[in-house]
DNA sequence: TATTGTTATACTCTATAACTATA
DNA sequence: TATAGTTATAGAGTATAACAATA
């Protein structure tokens, strides 16, 4: 359906990505270490931030298997900044959940995240805007974000 | 310096552009493993189609330590994908380079790239020209692309 | 002496398959 | 019988430290 492009244009835009991605990644990472904990980790606390979540659910938010999130939760149970609860509901879950020392991490892995937010420094409101229209259209998003 | 901001827009814009960021990887994995690659093999591969380089070269590109791209290398050259060349300047060196089946797979994966490409197909030449430059500025690169 | 690449080691993340306890 | 979580296993990427060959 949409003619793949080729054109110079294009071209830069796909390079430019590939390298907003690549500092992204690579910040994000020392953002991780800096507190001790592996980019995994990182995701895990900052999804369990929000909302304590089944096992079975963190693997669908990582999109890996659900084996491999025991270890992660192990290692973050380990360093005390996770915590495994029974669901009421189903005795078969264990909601993992971050406990005051891992909110506390969470929220200053979340304020790291200028690394960021640093690089919109340079651009104006209007700017900003019109980077947050194009970057939803690349989305697919409705264009027009009716909050 | 750069103040950090916290506006509704800002954080709106680094929600997106960590959107872009998951989707951008997982389509990068998904591609190099269509070709049986794990993604860090796929980047040296890409990164040597350019140019054969020496060990210690991939591992400045890829920000690692050196003896990490001894096994990747290694892998790659099980597959019959890359070939360790001695370097006529350096004994000490190994120049890691591309077979004509690694040069082909290399050609093929950043045909694949098209799910890199697809997202912009949404957005006009004009679209694409201020994404462009707003990425530029973002990167800390010249706005004007003096080529 | 310093540098290049490698080896050895240990840890983490990953998928697969088999297991347990619930449902 | 189906599902949630775990365990066991194996492969890959990662860093650290020590080593051989060469500069």
């Amino acid at each position: 359906m949409a003619t793949t492009r080729t054109d110079p244009l294009t071209l830069e835009v796909v390079e430019l990505i590939g390298a907003v991605v690549a500092r992204y990644y690579e910040e994000y990472e020392q953002a991780a270490a800096a507190h001790s904990l592996t980019g995994a980790q990182a995701r895990v606390l900052g999804l369990l931030s929000l909302d304590p979540l089944p096992m079975r659910r963190i693997a669908q938010k990582l999109k890996c298997e659900p084996s491999n999130v025991t270890g992660i939760v192990d290692r973050l149970e380990a360093r005390g900044l996770v915590e495994r609860r029974p669901d009421p509901a189903d005795r078969r879950v264990k909601l993992a959940a971050p406990t005051e020392k891992g909110a506390s991490t969470a929220r200053e892995l979340r304020a790291s995240l200028d690394f960021a937010r640093e690089p919109l420094a340079g651009l104006s409101d209007t700017d900003r805007a019109v980077l947050r229209d194009l970057l939803r259209r690349m989305l697919g998003m409705d264009p027009a974000g009716l909050s």
